[in-house]
DNA sequence: TGAGTAGATGCGCATATTTGCATATAATCA
DNA sequence: TGATTATATGCAAATATGCGCATCTACTCA
């Protein structure tokens, strides 16, 4: 594959609201997915389905311990790489309410 | 907007391998939309759409010069933003196949 | 003013994504 | 073994995305 489909998908793979919701629940370390429907108020095959996304893109780990499902995040970095983005994110908010309000 | 929305937003709006290379074409510096066609080997239109997308995520900014539009990367921040996440991408890559090629 | 250039947009089509529900699979434990 | 728990998946519907083509608008310049 080309450099920018593999960063696009990696891109993608962020790109939504409910995966970067699970990326914020597995902050601080190791937790079990079967956590995360009561916990995000989300349906249970919902997050099975976004989490199978986040672990094929290789943002997630997942670990299997009975019949639990444990995850954690890849690579820490990805977590530094979501507050750098979150900076852009309200950096350029704010530029372009500035703009309407000077 | 929630602030997982936010960030999603933005994360979508980098998930394009043609937006990718529209970022990547500015990486040095402003240059007039008229050239992405030709540089990119893709229609106008489809340029036009890209570049709106990128603008009103707030990671270009545009300009307009007489009939022309001159587009820069809103934020610098956003290019080392683009590597690390490269970085992270080809890591990534190197692990999963690792886990088949051990 | 009229031709030319740059860009935006409506339309239609194809494909992809997200979701809930129901159900299937698989491991555990009484 | 049979019930329970955790997870995955088929299906169908709704929505979103990406694309090319044709066309429209706006600015420039001869």
């Amino acid at each position: 594959m080309e450099q920018h489909e593999l960063l696009a998908e990696l891109f993608t793979a962020l790109g939504h609201a409910n995966r970067l919701k699970i990326l914020a629940f597995l902050r601080d370390g190791e937790r079990c997915q079967c956590e995360l429907p009561e916990a995000m108020k989300l349906e249970q095959s919902n997050i099975s389905r976004h989490v199978k996304i986040l672990v094929s893109a290789g943002i997630l780990r997942s670990r299997k311990d009975g019949t639990r499902t444990m995850l954690r995040v890849a690579n820490p970095v990805i977590l530094d790489l979501l507050d750098d983005t979150e900076k852009i994110a309200l950096d350029g908010l704010k530029t372009r309410i500035k703009a309407f309000v000077p």
